[in-house]
DNA sequence: GATGAATGAGCTTTCATTCAT
DNA sequence: TATGAATGAAAGCTCATTCAT
């Protein structure tokens, strides 16, 4: 009972240091916030959140974390239905990647921000892999369905994730930006690429 | 002839700062490093810095005005020179656009990334943003030669400054990742957006 | 019942966390030792040594106690058995006490060392002060027996004290000193001051 | 002009900057002295030490290194008066050095006390072997001579300094314990050395 | 313009101790 | 009695910036 309850206290102030970190890093930066601004905004003292993190870049890794399951349950309903053309499930997977990227700039843009920032903290990197995997999987498909120009199967995932990356990071970081209307820069940046990838017939 | 001395003295100490900034905010990354680093490698008190530049950010802000300068010029180059297939020299451009932010990953962060750290400074957005304008004007050849699948100028330059900004910002971003050799991912990206928009004979 | 069992486990973990303690304070000093680090090697909350000990000076002040009363007992049976010569029980005596430093240097230091961190028990003091007795009672039984140069029993006896404190202090003072082989040095010490004292025939 | 100004002034920082640790340390131990409460004795930013020490260990070593410094000009003077008996010379050395540590408690408990709060600092270590090397070309003449009993220069040399220490280290450290006159405890303590020494005719 | 000592706020992190459960 | 999350003060240290000279 009683440990019931605290476990439950205990992982509502975990969640709301997250809350507060994931805000604070995407709205100053990480290097501009301190434990004091976090522990500040969430009512605790400084030290107290060293109970639940190892230290400042724990946090940023637990966030990381956090956006990765996120999308991994998105990519892994759209790998599992196998049904249609592969092209196809791969615009879909490109389309829905970059939503998620809008829809969670937060989450997004820590996650995938310039590499100064993010101490390498290995759980993250495998989380990030796991989540690549899927892409990958994906472009398989259309590769053994002899759909592609090209065989290599890592080069074309690789360069699908550059380019809905480019997309989400060009709305994320410049938004005043005169860009045509969001869903056709879009539509039009997926359709060059798989029209750049599909086997001319 | 005394005052003109002076100056150039000014002058070129405002230069070795610049230089020895350049070198270690590309090393250390910016947060890294401190006055008093730049200062001591220019062998001068870190006072003196201050009569050159408002701050720490004007250093860097300086820097990447001037690094613009040089990719404008390149840019400039590539669209002059209007002989050879308009669709190579897009992709000419594409990695050279590519390249640059590799080669000034501080740099290209201050002016595309966001939630970053590093304090914006208007001049040198605009700078970066008058980069753009290049790139439109090459796609218009393309268009103009009747070489594209598509018609929109600006939808065809707004996506592929998406991919080639994609590009950049994912080495930058994920340092740690298991990328395929650079370069090949670099010219793989470039195929795909070229293939994508080239006209089917 | 109940009440004799509660007793007993109270026991054993109050001397569960005065071994912890002891092993810890030897090895990394009591600086450097955590409530946290003992709590955890006796698998236990911090809190919970609280009901054990006041704080954290009166775990060092305990297992001083507890190691003053066993250099006590060895004194009493040093002074108690009288027979052979009562020089070299005097020596032998000195060469305890000094063993007795080196092998307890953080108790040693909390009563002997002065503008130390550590805190003063009064309790512990006088225990140790206890120990000086047994000295002097083994002094006047060289100067009664007519072995010594000198008569003073109070003089030749902090005399003693003086250089057999030398001894330790100078170990534990100096770690880093490149001393002559520890035992060397003590049977050296020990032997001059025996010789000094002893009676020329 | 400036410089020289400048110089004394700084100077003069460094040396109130020593004078407060030195009387801090003694009073409150190593360990509970913090740079925050130097800093406030001395009326200046915490900062500004660093200006003068690298870090906090780093006063600890030049104070030692200043005592050091002050016994070893005394020395010398014995040492470089070579008339007399060499034994004699020896009880005045040690008479001298034990004044020494009874006129200046603060430093002198400094630099020897207890190990663990004194960082290993090789300029601090090398000081203090110069000092002791005087002592022990005291003991060659001594055992040069054939007036000793033993002949390790070495382990003389060390046994005495563990000898005088003893009793410097026991006026500082029990202030309040029942000691019979200073002058006569010291006098019998160097006797005591002397005689235990002292080859027998 | 150049100096460089000094500032002072701020950093991350640690830890003995408390107290509601 | 035992828990362990939380405290809160403090620690050593850093650094962009200022200002008297």
């Amino acid at each position: 009972m009683l440990t019931k309850r605290r476990e439950r206290l205990n992982h509502e102030l975990r969640e709301e240091v997250l809350a507060a970190a994931r805000e604070l890093f995407a709205t100053d930066g990480y290097h501009n916030v301190t434990m004091r601004k976090i522990a500040e905004r969430v009512r605790v003292a400084p030290g107290t959140i060293y109970h639940h993190f190892d230290d400042k870049s724990a946090i940023l890794a637990a966030i990381c974390m956090e956006t990765f399951g996120k999308l991994d349950k998105r990519m892994e309903a759209l790998v599992t239905d196998r049904s249609g053309n592969p092209l196809e499930r791969l615009r879909r997977g490109g389309r829905m990647y970059v939503q998620f990227g809008l829809e969670h700039p937060q989450h997004y843009a820590l996650t995938f921000a310039i590499g100064d920032a993010m101490p390498k903290h290995d759980s993250v990197m495998s989380a990030g892999l796991k989540t690549f995997e899927n892409l990958r999987l994906c472009v398989r498909d259309c590769v053994d369905a002899g759909l592609t120009r090209m065989q290599d199967v890592e080069e074309i995932a690789q360069s699908l994730w550059a380019t809905t990356h480019g997309v989400v990071m060009l709305f994320l970081g410049k938004p005043g930006f005169p860009f045509i209307e969001q869903s056709r820069l879009i539509e039009s940046v997926l359709d060059i690429a798989i029209e750049g990838i599909r086997k001319k017939t």
